[in-house]
DNA sequence: GATGAATGAGAGTTCATTCAT
DNA sequence: AATGAATGAACTCTCATTCAT
C-alpha cells in the first residue's frame, strides 16, 4: 500500500474511499460481463444496467469502455507477473518452483476467474492494438518465467531431455490456463485438488 | 471433403458446380477472417472486400452472416466426430485409440487451423444460442468417446488409477486443441513432431 | 462598468461584492471562451475548467449556460447602445457623428473583444430565438442610429446622393465590426490608427 | 471535364451519372443547413431527413459529416481561387482587376450563397484543424491576390499612398463577404448593383 | 451474380443539468 | 461554494440486411 500523503489534492483523481469502491465495483461488474459474453459483446448499457445506472454515468468514472478494459487487464496481468516472480525470488530447485507457479496459477482462476477468462478470451485480439501492447510485453515476460524454469530443469536433469521447453510450455500453459473455462469456484472440486491432479499427471504421466 | 447429405435440400441455393465452388470459396475466406479476427469483429464487409464483392452480393449466396458460421461449424464438427468415430471403430486398445485421437486432433490443427481456431474461440458463446444446440450436442458427443477410452484404460490398469478421466480429459484437450493458436502449419515444427513431443510428456511425465 | 439596475432582482442570485466580483470573472472566462471557440463549441466543462471549479459548481451562479450567454450579450448591447446614442445626443452634424461612430466602434473592439466577437459570430442564429428577442431589438435600433446620420448627411449634401443609405450602412457595418476578427488589441496597430485608416479610405475613397 | 477511361474501374468511387447526382444533390442540401444554422448545430438527422433518407444512409455515400463539409468547402474554395487567378491572368491594369475580383465576389455570393456563408461562418474554427489546413492555406493564397493587386496600384499612383494595403484589404474583405448574411439572390437588389454601389463608394468615397 | 441505395436497430459517447452532501 | 455521482436526451456512426435494377 503506498501512501499518498504527497499527491497533490488537485491531481488526485477520484480516490476518495467511497469513490474508488464505486470503481473497483463498477470494474468487477464489467470484468464479469466481459468475461462471461465478450468485451464486444458487452455494451455499455448493459453494464449500466447491471450497476443500476445509465450508461452515461459510466463516463464519469471512466473515459471509456476500452479504458474500463485497460484497468482490469493492467491490474491483473501486473499482479499476476508479480506473483510469479515472487515464486522464482524463494530461490527453490526448478521442480518446486514449477509446481509454485501451477498451484499459483490455480489458486488465480480460482480467486479471480473474470480477469482469467477475460485474459484467455481477448488477449490474442488485443495484442495488436497499440494501446495494448503490455498485454503482449507482459505475456513475454511470464513466458520467459515459466521458460526459464523448464530450461533449468532439464539442465540440471530434473526434467526429461527429450521435451522441448518451448513447447511443453505452451502444453502446459493452454491447459493450466484453460481450466477457467470449466473449473467452477463454488464446485466440489477445489482449486487445490485440481492442481494436484494436474501435478501428479504432468510429473508422472498418464500410464499405470 | 464433407458429404452434404444430410442438408435439407431447401437450404441449399444454386447448386450447379461453378456456384458450390463458389460457396467453398467464399465460406474459406469467411472462416478464415472469423478465425482471426473473431466473428463478432469480422464484417460482412470485410468478407465482401476480401472476397472482391459487395456485402449485400454475400446475401445471394448465403441467408445470413450467422448462415455461413453455422455452416463452417456444423461441417468441421460433423467430420470431426465421424473421425474420432472411425479411430474407435478399429477396434484397438485404450493406449492406441487415445494415440489416434490425439494424433488425429493435431493433424486436424494442421488441415483446418481457421475451423478448429473458430470453434476453440467461439463455442462457449455459441452453446446457449438455440440454433447452435448442435454444437454442444457434438461437442457431448466427442468428450464421450474420449471419456470412454479413458475410463476403459483406466479400468484395465493402462492408465493411472489417481488421475479422474473428467479432469484428466479437460486438461488433454486443452492443450491439444489449444496448439491452434501458436502451431504454425508452415512451420519447421510439423504437426506429427508435436503430436510426439505431446505424447511424451503426457504418457510418460515431465520428470526424468 | 454596466449599471445592473434594469436586470430583474429576482434574476440575480447571491449579491454580496464577493459574489458579485466571483460572477464578473465567470462571465469573462465564458465570453472569452465562447468568443475563440464558438457558444455551441464551448462546454460548461471547459468554462468549469478554466476557473478551477466543477461544471456543476456553476450552477450556483447561473441558471443555465444560456444565462450566461444571455448576461453577457444583454450587458454588452446595452452598453452599446447607449454609448451610441450618446454620441447622436452631442447633437453634431452628420459626418462628425458618423466619425464618432465609427471611433466609438473600433474602441468597443479593443476594450471588450471577446462580447464584439460572441456578437458577430452568434447573434445571426440567435435572432431567432424567443428568449433572445431583444438582440434582434437592439441590433434595429442601433441600425436606425446609423441609417438616420447617413440619410441625414445625405439629405444636407454631405454625402453622396448616388449611394443608397441602406447598402452602404451595411458595407460599413461589416468592414467595421468585421476587424475584431482580425484586430489585436496588443498589436502595433492601435484602434485609434485603425479608425483613421477606415474613415481615410470611407470619406476619401480609395483611388489616389 | 476529365475522361475517366483510364481509371480502372475498381478504383472509381460512386460516380456514374446517378449516383453523381445524389452525391451532389445531398451536399446541396447539407451545405445550406450548414449555412443556415451553423455545421454543428446540424445534424446527420436533419440533412437525412431533409433528404428523405434515414441518417445512417448518408454514410454510404459520405464517410463523415467532416467529410461532407470537407468536400463543399474544397470545391468552394479551389474553384474561388481559380476564378480569382483566372482574373489576374487576364493581365489588366489594378483598378480593372480590383474591380473584377469584387464583381466576381458579388457573383459567386449570388451564385453560391450557402458555400459562402459557410466559409463566413465556419473557416476561423476550421483554420486550426489539420484536416482543414488547406482552408488557411487557400484563404492566405486568395488574400495575397488581392494584396497583390492593391500594392501593385498604389505603387503606380492609382491607389492612395496613405492606405496600408494589408489594412484595406481586410475591410474590402469583409464588407463585401460579408454581404453573404443579408443579399437576397431573389431580391429587387441584385447583385450587379450591389457590386456598382461597393464599387462607387469604394474607389470614391462617401463623401459628396 | 452482382450492384448500390436504403433501412432500422443499436452501438459508444457527449453534455447540460440536478442534487444530496 | 463547491463536490461528485447521476440523469436523460441527443449525437455521430456502424452494420446486418433488403431489394430494385
Amino acid at each position: 500500500m503506498v501512501s499518498m500523503e504527497s499527491v497533490p489534492r488537485s491531481k488526485r483523481r477520484a480516490t476518495s474511499q467511497k469513490s474508488l469502491g464505486r470503481r473497483s465495483e463498477l470494474l468487477g461488474i464489467a470484468a464479469e460481463m466481459f468475461a462471461d459474453r465478450g468485451y464486444t459483446q458487452t455494451t455499455v448499457r448493459d453494464i449500466g444496467d447491471a450497476a443500476g445506472i445509465l450508461s452515461g454515468s459510466l463516463y464519469h468514472h471512466f473515459d471509456s469502455k476500452e479504458a474500463m478494459l485497460d484497468e482490469i487487464l493492467r491490474d491483473f496481468m501486473g499482479s499476476l507477473h508479480a506473483a510469479f516472480a515472487e515464486i522464482v525470488a524463494e530461490g527453490e530447485g526448478p521442480r518446486q518452483v514449477l509446481e509454485g507457479l501451477i498451484r499459483s496459477s490455480f489458486a488465480t482462476i480460482h480467486e479471480r476467474p473474470h480477469a482469467v477468462a477475460l485474459y484467455q478470451n481477448e488477449s490474442s485480439l488485443l495484442a495488436h492494438l497499440p494501446d495494448f501492447s503490455y498485454v503482449a510485453q507482459t505475456s513475454n515476460d511470464i513466458a520467459q518465467i515459466w521458460l526459464d524454469v523448464l530450461e533449468a530443469g532439464r539442465k540440471e536433469g530434473t526434467f526429461r531431455q527429450d521435451l522441448e521447453p518451448g513447447v511443453a510450455y505452451r502444453f502446459i500453459r493452454d491447459s493450466v490456463w484453460g481450466s477457467v473455462r470449466w473449473y467452477s469456484p463454488d464446485g466440489k472440486l477445489g482449486h487445490e485438488k485440481v492442481a494436484e491432479q494436474y501435478l501428479a499427471m504432468l510429473f508422472g504421466g498418464l500410464l499405470a
